[in-house]
DNA sequence: GTCTATACCAGGATAGAC
DNA sequence: GTCTATCCTGGTATAGAC
């Protein structure tokens, strides 16, 4: 099956490391940011964006006060304030990088035709991804509430994006004749929420010792059982 | 269809208005809460949780300050504070309710035979369930993360408690043999996950006007489909 | 039973030494 | 570039008048 993507594979051509995410956190605010080596900047986001995203996913963003942070991530008070101005900047900068990343799920169907194949590759690429970025993941979907009116917008149209893809996929499947005529918006909702599951739940996979690659091969057997289903 | 259950029916039998609910709250806490005429205290407790549920569910539990409350419910700081003893009390006690509610899922399949009636059952009164009290639902889901570590595994508790029927109800399937041989355990969880984003993504499907009853059995299809589809 | 006034502290933010 | 010391707002909680 050549339509099968691994994950090791995945892996093997995203630079999504904590590391990489902070460079580019780094270049895209260099301005604002004070600290003027690379070098030493992304060394210190790493460790704050680290102890950002473990902090507030356990106990929430609001709760989480800048002093808890600065305790975890080894820095004072002041050097924080060297990354960002305000608690809410930083709220932006971690929500922002999450949403980017969008992008690259796009990239992973570019080229396919069958719909079957396609469907498979966005449900293990959107997986992956929220494997590689699960905390970031969880934070966006955990902080939408706490953001501004705006950005909170463009939250929401991000996961309407993604249902977006799916439906497009089920339409030309429809149009080709392989798929059965079904509610592509409860369709392309459902898929949406069971890929969200997979981030938001860890500790219930963690614990049944489940693989991103299972969950996959689960999904795609259980949509496509509703899609290609003989109807009487 | 015998089997099939109304909203309208549904909502006939449970007893669970805002006033509903905040009069078991009160009996419940005779003792801690000082107001003793049970007219006022329920006429006070319902502005409180409703003003307590709107404000944590738009903003957070966390960043809703006593003082948004205490403006928002019409009362004043030291009217609240004859209602509980802390903040966290009242989280407490808005986390609690959600819970109770849940063995109303049990009763309603008690006495049912056939699986596959049985699952399309279990199914409606989860989402009717939510829909009568989607504020609570909402609530509980997001704020599982500010408990104490008891009580938070009190909510872990009650997840898998739900799954647990399911997976119940897909064994019995199973040795009827109505049901195909499938992973129950993920079965369960994605349906579980489709059960909850119908709480938690409110603002979706209110704009594209879907009923809860055209969700339900929009589910049961999707379902089924896994569940009994002729394999290779 | 309910309010106002106030105590007290934690949290965000910054100035200035090193 | 980083730290310590400090400012001050706004949060939880309570005392005591009505």
């Amino acid at each position: 099956m050549d339509d099968d993507l691994k994950f090791e594979t995945f892996k093997g051509f995203v630079s999504l490391s904590m590391e990489d995410m902070c460079r580019e956190i780094y270049i895209d605010n260099r301005e604002r940011i004070k600290i003027k080596k690379e070098g030493v900047a992304v060394k210190n986001l790493v460790k704050i964006f680290n102890a950002a995203l473990s902090l507030s996913n356990s106990k929430g963003f609001d709760a989480m006060s800048l002093r808890d942070l600065s305790a975890e991530a080894g820095l004072s008070m002041g050097a924080l304030y060297t990354y960002f101005s305000s608690k809410e900047e930083l709220l932006h900068m971690i929500q922002w990088q999450s949403a980017i990343v969008m992008k690259i799920l796009l990239d992973q169907i570019k080229g396919m035709e069958d719909p079957h194949a396609k469907l498979k590759r966005v449900i293990q690429a959107h997986l992956y991804l929220s494997e590689v970025m699960q905390q970031w993941f969880y934070f966006a979907y955990m902080e939408t509430k706490n953001l501004a009116k705006q950005e909170h917008k463009k939250a929401i149209e991000a996961e309407l994006f993604t249902e977006k893809i799916l439906i497009d996929i089920m339409k030309e499947g429809r149009e080709k004749g392989v798929f059965n005529a079904v509610d592509m918006e409860l369709t392309g909702a459902v898929i949406k929420s069971m890929l969200q599951d997979w981030y938001l739940k860890r500790w219930k996979y963690d614990r049944r010792k489940v693989s991103v690659e299972k969950y996959a091969a689960f999904l795609v057997d259980f949509v496509e059982a509703y899609l290609v289903q003989p109807r009487p």
